[in-house]
DNA sequence: GATTTTTTGAACCGATCGGTTCTTTACTTT
DNA sequence: AAAGTAAAGAACCGATCGGTTCAAAAAATC
C-alpha cells in the first residue's frame, strides 16, 4: 500500500512531513548505487536521506520497495535514453551516449542500474524487471541510431557490441574511481564502429 | 595465522580432517561468484563446502579470508591468463580471451573476479588488490597480443578497448545466463579490432 | 486554547549475522 | 586395549539485521 504524499494545501488535517517522497529517493540512490543493494542497512539509509526509519516505512513498504523505487526513480530521469533519442539520431548520439551516461553523477561514476544487474540473485524480482526493461529500450535505441547511419548494416549486432562496451564502462567505473578519463578508450572504440560497420 | 594443512602420512598425531582445503575453495568459488561477498553467509558456505562452521574456522580466519582465498585460487587457475599467453600471441589468443575465459566456468559465465569488482566498498582490501593486479598484468598481456600483430598500431589504447569490453561481457553474462549466445558480438567487435588498429 | 490527527524518534522485537566454545567422536600411537 | 590428540557437530554468543510499536510532539481545525 503506497501513500500518495501529494500535500495538498488545505487537505491536511494534521502534522505534515518534514520529508519529501522524491528527495528521500535522490539521496538513497547513491547509497545503493554505491554499496549495492545486499551491503546497505536501514540505518544508512536513514543518516543517509535524514528520515527516520518510522518515517521512512510509512512511505516505503519495506527495504526492497524502498530501494526498487530508487532504481525507478533512477531510470525515470531517463538521462540515458534521452541522450540517444536527440533527434537526428546517429554516430553523436552513440557518442553521447559512452561518453556521458556514465558521467551523469558528479561523485559516482558508471550507472546504478548497471551496478545492480550484478546483483541479480539477490534484488528483488520487480527491480530485475526494470533492469531488463532499460537494457532492451537502450539497445533498441543504440540500434536506431547506427541504422540511421547504415541502414544495410548489420546495426543490431553492432548494438549488441556498442552495449556490451557500455556495460564495461560502467563494470570498470567501479575500480577506476569518477575522474577517471575514459575519453581516448571511448573516441577509440567510436572510431572503430564508424570505420566498420 | 594460517595452517599448513598438509597431511603428510605419518605425521598426524590424532584424528584428520575429513575436507580438502582446495576444494573448500572451490566449492565456495561458485557460491561468492553468484552471490557476491555481502549476500553470502557462512550457513550458505558450510552447505555449500559440506563443512561445518569449526572446520572453516580452523583453514580460514573469518569470512573476509574465506573470500580473499577462494578469489585467490580462482585467480591462481589462471585460465584466462594462459590463454593471453599462448605463444606466439597475436588476434588468436585476443579472440580466445574474450569468447573462452567469460566461459571457463559450465554453470556460471562470467568472472568472478570482475564480479567482485562491483563490490569494491565491500570486499576485503586485500580482494581489492587481487583484482587489481588482474587487471593489469590482464591488459598488459592483451597489449602484448595486439603489438605482435600491429607493432606501430596504438595498442596500449587498443587493450583498454578490449578489456572493456570483456568487462561488458563480463557484466552482461549475470542477467543472460551462462547458456547466452556472445560469439556473434564477439566476432563482430574482433573483426572491428583487426581492421582498425 | 482545546481537540484531533499525524509525524516523529526511540524503544523494542524476533531472526539472523559472523564468530566461539564445548562436548562428542574418531583416528594414531604406544 | 589404553592414552593422547585433534576434528566435528552442536550449542551458544553478542551484535546487527529488517521491521514494529508506542509515547511524545506538533500542526491544522474548531
Amino acid at each position: 500500500m503506497m501513500l500518495e504524499h501529494v500535500p495538498e494545501p488545505g487537505e491536511t488535517l494534521a502534522r505534515p512531513r518534514l520529508f519529501n517522497r522524491e528527495t528521500v529517493l535522490d539521496r538513497a540512490i547513491p547509497l545503493f548505487w554505491r554499496n549495492g543493494y545486499a551491503a546497505t542497512n536501514m540505518r544508512q539509509l536513514e543518516q543517509a536521506t535524514g528520515v527516520n526509519k518510522s518515517g521512512l516505512y510509512t512511505e516505503f513498504e519495506n527495504k526492497e520497495d524502498l530501494f526498487v523505487e530508487a532504481l525507478r526513480r533512477y531510470l525515470a530521469q531517463g538521462t540515458a535514453l534521452e541522450l540517444l533519442r536527440v533527434e537526428p539520431g546517429g554516430w553523436d548520439n552513440v557518442s553521447a551516449f559512452l561518453s556521458r551516461a556514465p558521467k551523469m553523477n558528479a561523485e559516482i561514476a558508471g550507472c546504478f542500474a548497471m551496478n545492480s544487474s550484478r546483483e541479480v540473485e539477490t534484488i528483488p524480482s520487480r527491480a530485475r524487471e526494470l533492469i531488463g526493461d532499460f537494457a532492451t529500450t537502450c539497445k533498441d535505441e543504440i540500434a536506431r541510431n547506427i541504422a540511421t547511419e547504415r541502414p544495410d548494416g548489420d546495426f543490431e549486432t553492432a548494438a549488441d557490441v556498442v552495449w556490451t562496451f557500455f556495460a564495461g564502462l560502467c563494470l570498470t567505473a567501479n575500480t577506476e574511481g569518477p575522474q577517471a578519463d575514459t575519453s581516448e578508450r571511448i573516441d577509440t572504440f567510436l572510431s572503430w564502429l564508424r570505420k566498420a560497420v
